[in-house]
DNA sequence: CTCTTGACTGGTT
DNA sequence: GAACCAGCCAAGA
């Protein structure tokens, strides 16, 4: 094991962590998008990492509100990899999202952008 | 080790 | 606006 090996491996894993806890700051009733986090992450062109990571975000020790994260035009893209089909779409009903086939309404409104939320 | 498969995006047609 | 394509990169077969 390489140095150089340890530092990528610590730089994934500090990626995962960065997605997780990015998420986590989103608030209640907003959205946000996986090409958003990845940019805001410094992995612009990496947003399918985004993805993958919230496929890991049950692993992960604390609660992701991954219903939180959609896809640049705003629809509920991820919403298979939960519990049921429709989990997603009633947990964003349940923030007081208004989820109309699949496409989150006034996207525009509710999106939370981190460069100017966070700064 | 190679090949396929995505919770994606941006540009082109 | 819809359809298609290329770049991206981590898992799993």
């Amino acid at each position: 094991m390489s140095i150089q090996n340890t530092l990528i491996i610590d730089k994934k894993a500090n990626f995962y962590k960065d997605v997780f806890e990015l998420v986590m700051l989103i608030p209640e009733g907003r959205v946000t998008s996986y090409g958003t986090i990845a940019k805001y992450l410094g992995a612009t062109r990496s947003s399918r990492l985004v993805g993958w990571a919230m496929n890991l975000s049950h692993t992960h020790d604390q609660y992701i509100p991954a219903h939180r994260v959609v896809n640049r035009q705003g629809l509920l893209t991820g919403k298979m990899h939960f519990p049921t089909p429709t989990t997603m779409e009633e947990l964003l009903n349940a923030e007081g999202v208004i989820v109309i086939n699949d496409q989150v309404q006034n996207f525009d409104k509710i999106f939370w952008d981190p460069f100017i939320e966070l700064g």
